[in-house]
DNA sequence: TTGTGTTTTATTGCCTCC
DNA sequence: GGAGGCAATAAAACACAA
């Protein structure tokens, strides 16, 4: 199979020069392209002659190739569109284009047309639904392609993800191509909540909006609720034991705009319930689910590994055994292919709007880590738990080098994976050009997934046990600990890769603890 | 096996911008 | 005027039902 792709490639490139009878890309070509698209819908004269190059093309066909991409994405988007009015019509529920924050920039039918977006724009914003849009493309091209996309495994296929990685050294967990699930060593990823692109149909605006919804009315409940409402209460069903007298005396004056202080103390602090407290508006949705998901988290800081879905573990396990063994490449080959851009901080900081979308989730996660930092000291202060601080540590070293092992940037952009959503969404909130809207309503969409998974987790844990916040940590650790072996076992490439880092752990500066190494090394399997 | 519909690829012409 | 992008079109490849 490899063999015949690269046979394949090649004699794309000779034979399409002899005659015109046209050839199919390799799923692995595709699959190249694909993530590349994701990245950027306008690829430079540069990007496209690496491509080429690393596809085996001509530019000519790459060019060709990702101007029809455009043209099916927007094909597809006024598909989807048509479909969303009527859906949205039918519904009568909150838009779902823009997502609140984004929507004046992108609920407009005008902008479902590329045309009456700046190219550039575009490519930065990404355009709300193109992720639906290419997920589902991409799932179809899998179904396409039965036999298994990752079986191709030729060097196109390696040099998907490699260039990917040269460009935009990004990964975006909640990036809804299959493709990108696929496991190193060829097999499909167990069914996670992403699978659910292959029910056929997109989520529908009102489909999409409903958890949103949903949290919005929890939290105006709670807010109801005021002091009444016990985020970290006892399950129900339980009895109380009666209050002794004098409980309520001290109550905060203002309880009625402090009910989560009253419930938690924890978060009495927190900038969250601050910021949710300032921002009644469309994005208090988001607001108001962060601090549910946090509030119900409130025993878990740090823990929070346990709270993936092994789904979800897994793929994001098979992803950085992929991008590990891709970042050393760049190491040593591609870190600066493109003077003046395309290196990382580049990417991260060019504004012009050629890097892709995920300039701007990057700059989101690395300031969403300022407050989880804040966060953690607080809560660590509480609990005292000495698993919490070394998990901290784990998770840090483990952002680090499963994820970006090279820029301090990425650094911080890895710990938002870790993060709770936090505060510095609020905090740093500045009035929002059109793009930052747009972000921001995405931003919130990742957050609020990642808040699901977790919140649901989270109790899954605690369910019924009545746990320690001790016990708690050290199961969560235990589990964590047995998705890593787990993970180790099942997928060889990240068993190398193991092997690798730890070789290259042990050539780093003293300056990195033997404790931290150690658990860089079972953190690869993250 | 065959016909039909869909998707993908290649080509060409036009338009816009620099 | 050249480069790049979009749109239209043709044709090959593919999927699927009869």
């Amino acid at each position: 199979m490899e063999e015949s792709s690269e046979l394949q490639s090649e004699e794309n490139k000779v034979s399409n020069e002899k005659n015109k009878k046209r050839k199919l890309k390799t799923p692995a070509q595709l699959k190249a392209l694909e993530d590349f698209y994701n990245e950027h819908k306008y690829p430079t004269e540069e990007m496209k002659l690496v491509l080429a190059e690393e596809l085996g093309l001509t530019e000519k066909q790459i060019s060709g190739w990702f101007c029809h991409r455009r043209l099916k994405d927007k094909r597809l988007m006024k598909d989807e569109a048509v479909a969303n009015g009527r859906q949205d019509r039918s519904s009568g529920v909150i838009q779902d284009r823009g997502s609140g924050l984004g929507q004046d920039s992108c609920g407009s039918s005008k902008h479902a047309d590329h045309r009456y977006l700046d190219p550039k724009e575009v490519e930065s914003h990404g355009l709300y639904n193109h992720e639906l849009s290419v997920a589902d493309m991409t799932h179809r091209r899998r179904n396409h392609y039965p036999e298994n996309v990752s079986g191709v495994d030729d060097t196109s296929s390696e040099s998907s993800s490699f260039l990917q990685e040269r460009f935009s050294q990004g990964q975006d967990p909640y990036d809804m191509e299959p493709s990108r699930h696929l496991t190193p060593n060829g097999a499909l990823p167990p069914l996670n909540p992403k699978g659910a692109v292959k029910m056929g149909h997109k989520p529908s605006g009102y489909l999409k909006v409903k958890g949103e919804i949903e949290h919005a009315a929890i939290t105006a409940v709670r807010k109801q609720l005021g002091r009444h409402y016990l985020e970290d209460g006892p399950l129900l069903g339980i009895e109380f034991d009666p209050l002794p007298p004098g409980a309520f005396e001290c109550q905060t004056a203002d309880t009625a705009n402090e009910p989560y202080s009253v419930a938690n103390p924890l978060l009495s602090n927190s900038p969250e319930i601050f910021a949710a407290k300032r921002q009644p508006s469309l994005s208090s949705r988001y607001d108001s689910y962060y601090t549910k998901f946090r509030s119900q988290d409130s025993h878990m800081e740090g823990a929070d590994f346990g709270s993936l879905h092994e789904s979800d573990f897994q793929d994001k396990q098979d992803k950085k055994a992929c991008q590990n063994i891709k970042q050393r490449q760049s190491l040593y080959g591609y870190t600066n292919n493109f003077p003046g851009r395309n290196t990382f901080p580049d990417l991260y900081e060019d504004s012009t709007g050629e890097a892709s979308a995920y300039n701007s989730n990057k700059s989101h996660r690395m300031s969403t880590k300022h407050g989880v930092e804040g966060m953690r000291s607080d809560s660590a202060s509480n609990h005292s738990d000495h698993y919490e601080e070394k998990l901290t540590v784990k998770q840090k070293t483990l952002m680090l080098h499963g994820y970006d092992n090279i820029n301090p940037k990425n650094i911080q952009r890895s710990e938002h994976v870790k993060s709770k959503p936090s505060s510095s969404i609020h905090n740093s909130r500045v009035p929002m050009d059109t793009e930052e809207r747009g972000l921001s309503a995405r931003m919130a969409k990742e957050e609020m997934f990642k808040g699901n998974r977790k919140a649901k987790n989270t109790y899954c844990d605690v369910e019924g046990a009545g746990m320690l916040s001790n016990e708690i940590m050290v199961a969560k650790r235990a589990k964590v600990d047995m998705l890593q072996q787990y993970n180790v076992k099942k997928s060889p490439v990240a068993e190398m890769e193991l092997k690798k880092i730890q070789r290259s752990v042990a050539e780093m500066p003293s300056s990195f603890s033997e404790d931290e190494t150690a658990d860089t090394s079972s953190s690869l399997d993250y």
